[in-house]
DNA sequence: TTGTACGCGTTATCAC
DNA sequence: GTGATAACGCGTACAA
């Protein structure tokens, strides 16, 4: 008995169900077209049989993988965990299943990966890392377009991608705000990293707000959204001639650095030094001092993203070009108003 | 004309090139073997048509799809992050790419995650959320464990399964044996969810722990891994009619909103109460006070798991049905004497 | 309602 | 070194 070594095919099922081949197959896709009878008796085969379908040769045979594709700088990154929940709940309602590619920020990474998934195995794909596959004007890349591509959190350079995520200059400028109205005149900002679409509109609309309020923007230290990043770019920032009252970090981890390293410089926060973060991860709310932020609505970009994708897929034209969600002030221990404490003495 | 839409195939860059069809397979598979001169056209005439090899179509013929499937619990849990980069990394260097799969520790979901990719639509499984898909016994799972699959970090309850991780009853033990030496003898500890393999094992090893030093466990508050879960046990302990002078919380997430809650209880950490966490997230190191912790090779563990399941997909029977990396004691200040600061004056 | 016949794009086997 | 041919497992006209 030599056996067959494979799970059991659609053929052995009909054989056994005593039908023909195809019948197996409707079974699966069109159950209904189907009398009961055969149905059970597919069914019974199939259970006996432990049969289950390839998905290999389905797609081959439907040009489509049922597989979402996510593109993203950083797994680790915090910020990703909901937004990603979101996404994976949405593929999952649509009978699709996630394929995740971490890519570092490397384009060659991110060619790589898209190159790999070109060719029809996957249906479409999410870009949380604000770089589109390929060079402009590549063929590859024209021929990427062709599928359905959303962007997501960051905007891409090709405008004909559709954008989900939130209005990240009027955010800042929303930054700039709150802190004049709490009193505040000289500013800082810990930035992202240079060449990023969020970093460049975060800022702006920072700098922007505090124009309008009359406010002095003393200044900009770069970091690359990582914690240690915070800590430096703080400790950058205490070495300016004119300190600022108040700054803001363009991402939570960044500010919980920053707020670590001024701690550990004895500045007192916010009684010498307020503190604004970005996004509210699940972090900002117990850190001591809990984060002042500006919360991203992560599991809603995340549905909104892949809702998008699948409109695209299933060839509902959305002719959305941009679904702009909501951010929302989350006022909390890290902001307080100017000369509340300007001694070391601190509040708490 | 009504042109083909589809990408090109193998026949079309053969035809363009003028070779046989099995000469262009042999160009993406076997090119040593094949004329630098009809090696050269066959590129020429793939870039020409932009061809891309079909991964459905191969993966059909060859049984064997390039894809590495990861179950865990939360893909929220920062935990996992590091970890996750380690797969990745070692999946990308075997040429293999990863299916990403959130169970919620919801047993029907990752069921269905395991069903769908049950036929060869994955080489291979890594399993961190401690449980293998399908009931025991049932032929789904028998047909399951004929894969290659390892488990990451926790165990399963399936010996078959190869493991890859830390031992945890040691840390554990290591906790309480650290907490001694400090002085402690009242000892507190906030465990995972009840019916977690790990839960168990760094509760049991705590315990042992303790009781080898002549430590009192005054109690045991459960939470389930966030930080919110942290907090309440954290409140909950300070209601115990003895309190203890340090407590082990089984993750980071929960000591650090244990720490959180204390303040907010106004009980200085460490002057009053000694906290230790589990792990060495990023976070762990810039709370106020930063967290004495156990340090998992979280990355590491990631690149075992994959060179495991690999050994096994390319059957090099590793034979190797545990692979116990070291963890790492990480002092910090939220550790410290016993009544080195029992006042509220704290030590910074 | 059910069955026949063919093709999806690739790799493996064997011959030249 | 290169080429013809037969699968791989499934979906879908089309016919019955």
């Amino acid at each position: 008995m030599r056996g067959k070594v494979g799970p059991a095919t659609m053929r052995e099922v009909a054989e056994r169900a005593g039908v023909a081949l195809t019948t197996v197959s409707r079974a699966f896709s069109n159950p209904d077209k189907l009398s009961p009878d055969t149905l059970r008796r597919i069914a019974d085969a199939s259970a006996e049989l432990q049969y289950t379908v390839n998905l290999s040769a389905r797609s081959l045979r439907k040009r489509s993988s049922g597989m979402l594709l996510v593109l993203l700088p950083d797994i680790g990154n915090p910020f990703f965990s909901l937004v990603l929940k979101g996404i994976e709940e949405g593929a999952r309602e649509g009978g699709r299943v996630l394929l995740i590619g971490d890519t570092g920020s490397d384009a060659t990474l991110a060619d790589a990966y898209a190159g790999q998934l070109d060719a029809g195995t996957v249906d479409g794909m999410i870009l949380i890392d604000g770089r589109v596959p390929f060079p402009h004007g590549s063929p590859a890349r024209a021929r990427l377009m062709r599928a359905p591509v959303v962007a997501l959190s960051e905007h891409v350079d090709d405008p004909s991608i559709p954008f989900v995520g939130i209005d990240n200059r009027a955010a800042g400028r929303d930054v700039a705000h709150l802190l004049a109205d709490l009193g505040h005149r000289r500013l800082g900002h810990i930035a992202g990293p240079a060449a990023n679409g969020l970093t460049t509109l975060r800022e702006q609309g920072f700098a922007e707000g505090a124009r309008e309020r009359g406010c002095d923007l003393l200044g900009t230290a770069t970091g690359d959204w990582s914690i240690g990043s915070g800590q430096a770019a703080a400790a950058d920032i205490l070495s300016w001639p004119h300190r600022p009252t108040a700054i803001f970090a363009a991402n939570d981890e960044m500010a919980i650095g920053a707020v670590h390293a001024l701690a550990a410089a004895g500045v007192s926060v916010p009684g010498e030094l307020s503190v604004v973060g970005f996004d509210d991860i699940d972090f900002a709310a117990v850190g001591s001092p809990a984060l002042t932020t500006i919360r991203q609505p992560r599991f809603a970009m995340g549905r909104a993203a892949v809702e998008a994708v699948t409109a695209r897929i299933e060839g509902r034209t959305t002719a959305e070009p941009a679904r702009i969600l909501p951010f929302e002030r989350v006022m909390r221990a890290s902001t307080g108003p100017l000369g509340s404490g300007q001694t070391a003495a601190g509040r708490g």
